[in-house]
RNA sequence: GGGCUUGUGGUCUAGUUGGUUAUGACGUCGCCCUUACACGGCGGAGGUCACCGGUUCGAAUCCGGUCAGGCCCA
């Protein structure tokens, strides 16, 4: 034990957590390849590469990082590695942006090459934060997408299922970014509110309202209501496209509002998901009005090479020349952009790749896994039962993974590399046999790249170590913990790909954790100037200080509002815990404690079974992801049941030096000990910090979990007795006006068993205190009754409030004296014990003396 | 429009297998510098548990409806 002459008045957090930093080893969180112990293997979310580990992130990390210590207490063998989702568009962007090019500018290779130097950099920054905040990351699984050794799966998940039948390739219309020039999937599509005019205009005689007029070249069809008694002449009718000419034919189709507009719509090929799906249902044409810029096509004749918002100037004028444009109205709408860059989308038919979606297959792993919280299930089922069109994986962009195979160029036949080949860049290499079909050497390499959601959706498969073949050694993994923003898609994905790949579920559970909102309630965001970074936390009052919001925040599922007050109060909590530090080690170091000593005192009985109650609430709360229940009964113990009033009850004792000192000494060491490991999962700095004065050379992080328990429920039930009389005799010298300490003479308790308190209550309230157990020498008088309705309603039932009227109307000596039977709406009934207790109050004979009564145990204190 | 979810003192929050006086934090008011801690201790004030109706002897808790917020989707 360390001498307390070392330990510092006030807890300096930033020393410490800087010190600890320095000292503890990355090996000591390597997971163990060739271990007998249970494993626990956690698939945890590989973050975008920004350079910024936002507070959202940080919240997420916390959960995981406080059962990854946990569990690593309780024996398991446990993985928890970092991984970077590297590729995608945000950095394409951000590279332009710096090096002010586009990515046409340069070759492939050195746009790549820029992509990959600027992430190498942002995850430099973000590993900084990481170790500031404390997570005890297995860093010998870090994994990194865009390194080849990644990708190099990735790609071979991709050849996998290629061959089994999940994807293929297909022109079929797709979401598509004409800023960001490439297919996206619908998970990629966010819905804004926009307002739009709706324009009205002659259709070949027949009046039709669209939003969008540039699409006219599109027009593939007129549809109507079957039953719409306006438009019965048009059946079997084709009609003049205006402006351009050509002729569509008219369908019947009962998706059609006859509400909206004039009743009668015109379908474009695309204008919408709507026009996809008419489009499929009548077999109408393909026109191709927009090319992959967003610009017009030929098809457009002379309005070719405009934008749409040009082209939809341009005819809404041409249409007023020829005077067909009839009205405007102004109309809400809602419009899919792109998520990345807010562009709104638009639908193209092109070449692409798809994984097909087998939505029962997902649906059944799903429910095979348990999902905390339970009802994040149902996001899942609701995507997955709204599933229409195949997952399009394939982006016409720079900084991915490329898609590993090539096209003959004389017969067209596809070839794929061979595993031991992997990775590929088709564009850069060509295959090593010609081509199957024909014969010919001359390829071309697929120039599309995959989805990042293709990296990331296998890194349970990295993590448990799969190769290519059946299910990996560490496969499913024990858990994924996520947010509930992306249930939808990396949950989804993840779910689809381990299903095609092995067959089965990915992990056992998934820990879903909410969003953190800015302390005004709302999203954090820069336009409203509400973000708080995690480095200013943790400058300001420390990581530790920093997870304990994270714990306590909020119920574990549910978002968070970020709050300075939380984050003082836990570093409150911290100096608190650092005196309680200070104390017990001075005291315990005066004299030594004694593992053997004899605990009688009912303090010290209180204190254990106080602690082991805790214990086991912190245990089963951690075993069920209820970080705010674990962290809270922590607290309360440390500051309410250790500081507050067990310190205050053997202080007197603690001063002296006698064998009862003993009893509180091993009663203190044993609490504080188990306070340490307790807090090792939530606060690692500060908890080593006072472990390492308890135990010196010894670290709280390699010690088991608190496995202690102590039986004995009369202490709990006395000792909870023994301090509720503490503060009511404190309430009582309040309300007397006297200063807590001051003496109060002589102080009689009568309780129900013989207490042995090792004169602790005297010293506490400075008071001559007596324990009794005959019965005081009282007259009473009675002043009301307690009814104890949980016994009266199961018995009564509806004859409850009469019974509690029957006994209102007793005299006092039969109150006192209780009757067996009593009359109840004409019949005699009979009367149970413990219905009701007669409230007191009380005087001695012969002495002026106040009384207080705490359950069954009644005080009186002599005046003086 | 649909699905999920939430509504508890000034603010944030616990509590829903129905049961005596609804938890804690911050704030607020009063007393106290008692040899671990004034970054502390003790005590107080402050709530029709969103609203309406139902079930029940008894509802913050269960059921139905209304209003309001959040998220996801159309």
């Amino acid at each position: 034990m360390a001498s307390s002459q070392e330990l510092p008045k006030n807890y300096d957090f930033a020393e410490v957590e800087e010190r600890w930093r320095s000292t503890w080893r990355d090996e000591d969180h390597y997971f163990d390849r060739n271990s007998k112990k249970p494993q626990f293997v956690i698939d945890t979310p590989p973050p975008y590469p920004t350079g910024n580990f936002h507070i959202g992130n940080a919240l997420n990390w916390c959960y995981i990082d406080f059962f990854a210590r946990y569990k690593r207490m309780k024996g398991f063998n446990v993985m928890f590695p970092q991984g970077w989702d590297c590729h995608g568009l945000p950095t394409e962007v951000k590279v332009e942006e710096l090096n002010n090019i586009t990515k046409n500018d340069v070759s492939r290779e050195e746009f790549r090459r820029l992509c990959r130097e600027l992430t190498e950099k942002n995850i430099g920054l973000m590993r900084i934060t990481l170790r500031k905040m404390a997570f005890s990351t297995d860093w010998s699984n870090e994994y990194v997408t865009m390194q080849p050794k990644y990708y190099g799966k990735t790609q071979l998940s991709f050849l996998r299922m290629l061959a089994s039948g999940y994807i293929y390739q297909s022109e079929h219309p797709v979401n598509y970014c004409t800023r960001c020039e490439t297919a996206i999937a619908f998970a990629e599509v966010a819905y804004d509110d926009r307002e739009t005019q709706l324009n009205y205009f002659d259709f070949d005689g027949v009046e039709i309202a669209t939003t969008r007029p540039e699409l006219l070249a599109a027009c593939v069809a007129i549809a109507v209501h079957p039953d719409d008694g306006r438009y019965r002449e048009l059946k079997g009718r084709t009609m003049k496209v205006p402006l351009f000419g050509h002729n569509v034919p008219v369908v019947l189709d009962e998706a059609v509002d006859p509400a909206f507009g004039s009743g009668a719509v015109m379908i474009c090929t695309f204008g919408d998901k709507q026009d996809v799906h008419w489009w499929k249902q009548h077999n109408l044409a393909l026109r191709k009005a927009i090319d992959r810029q967003g610009r017009m096509t030929e098809i457009a004749g002379k309005y070719k090479g405009l934008n749409t918002t040009e082209c939809r100037t341009a005819i809404l004028a041409e249409m007023k020349t020829q005077d067909i444009l009839k009205r405007q109205e102004k109309l809400a709408q809602r419009v899919g952009a792109c998520w990345r860059c807010k562009t709104p989308i638009e639908i193209l038919s092109e070449r692409q790749w798809f994984v097909k979606i087998k939505p029962k297959e997902i649906a059944d792993a799903a429910h095979q896994i348990s999902w905390y919280p339970e009802h994040m299930l149902r996001r899942m089922e609701n995507w997955v039962d709204q599933m229409e069109w195949d997952w399009c994986i394939s982006r016409q962009r720079i900084f991915a993974t490329p898609i590993p195979v090539w096209f003959c160029k004389k017969c067209g036949e596809m070839t794929v590399p061979e595993d031991k080949d992997l990775p590929v860049d088709p564009t850069q290499v060509s295959p090593k046999h010609p081509c199957k079909k024909c014969g010919s050497t001359e390829f071309n390499g697929e120039v599309d790249v995959l989805d990042t959601w293709m990296d990331s959706s296998i890194s349970v498969l990295n993590v448990t170590g799969w190769d290519g073949s059946g299910t990996p050694p560490f496969f499913p993994a024990q858990i994924r913990p996520q947010g509930h923003d992306i249930i939808r898609t990396w949950a989804f994905y993840t779910i689809l790909r381990s299903v095609a790949l092995t067959g089965q579920k990915p992990w056992n559970e998934i820990l879903v954790n909410g969003m953190v909102l800015g302390e005004d309630g709302f999203k954090m965001s820069k336009s409203r100037g509400n973000i708080i970074v995690p480095e200013e936390i943790v400058s300001k009052y420390g990581a530790d200080a920093l997870r304990q919001w994270g714990a306590m925040g909020a119920a574990t599922g549910s978002d968070i509002m970020f709050n300075w007050n939380d984050v003082v109060a836990a570093s409150r909590f911290q100096t608190k815990m650092w005196n309680i530090t200070k104390f017990a080690l001075i005291q315990l170091e005066k004299e030594g404690f004694e593992p053997e000593a004899q605990i009688t005192a009912l303090a010290d009985r209180w204190l254990l079974v106080r602690l082991s109650d805790t214990v086991e609430q912190v245990s089963n709360a951690l075993e069920a992801y209820q970080f705010d229940v674990a962290l809270k009964a922590i607290r309360e113990f440390a500051w309410d049941v250790l500081a507050d009033n067990y310190i205050e009850l053997v202080k007197g004792r603690l001063y002296k030096s006698d064998e009862s000192r003993k009893g509180a000494c091993l009663a203190l060491h044993t609490a504080f000990d188990a306070l340490c490991r307790l807090l090792a999962p939530f606060t690692p700095y500060f908890a080593e910090e006072c472990y390492s004065h308890l135990s010196p050379g010894n670290s709280v992080h390699k010690q088991p979990w608190v496995a202690f328990t102590y039986d004995d429920d009369a202490a709990r039930l006395e000792g909870n007795l023994l301090v509720q009389v503490v503060a009511e005799v404190r309430k009582y010298k309040h309300d007397a006006g006297l200063a807590l300490n001051a003496p109060l003479g002589k102080v009689t308790i009568y309780a129900p068993h013989t207490v042995n308190d090792e004169g602790d209550t005297g010293r506490t309230l400075n008071a001559d205190v007596h324990w009794r157990t005959d019965v005081a020498k009282l007259d009473r008088v009675i002043t009301g009754i307690d009814f104890n309705r949980s016994a009266i309603g199961p018995t009564f039932r509806k004859q409850a409030q009469a019974f509690m009227a029957a006994i209102t109307t007793l005299s006092p000596e039969q109150l006192a004296n209780p009757p067996k039977t009593i009359m109840l709406e004409g019949t005699e009934t009979a009367v149970p014990e413990n219905t009701f207790t007669p409230k007191y109050s009380y005087m001695e004979e012969g002495a002026q003396v106040d009384v207080i009564t705490v359950g069954d145990v009644i005080l009186t204190i002599a005046k003086a």
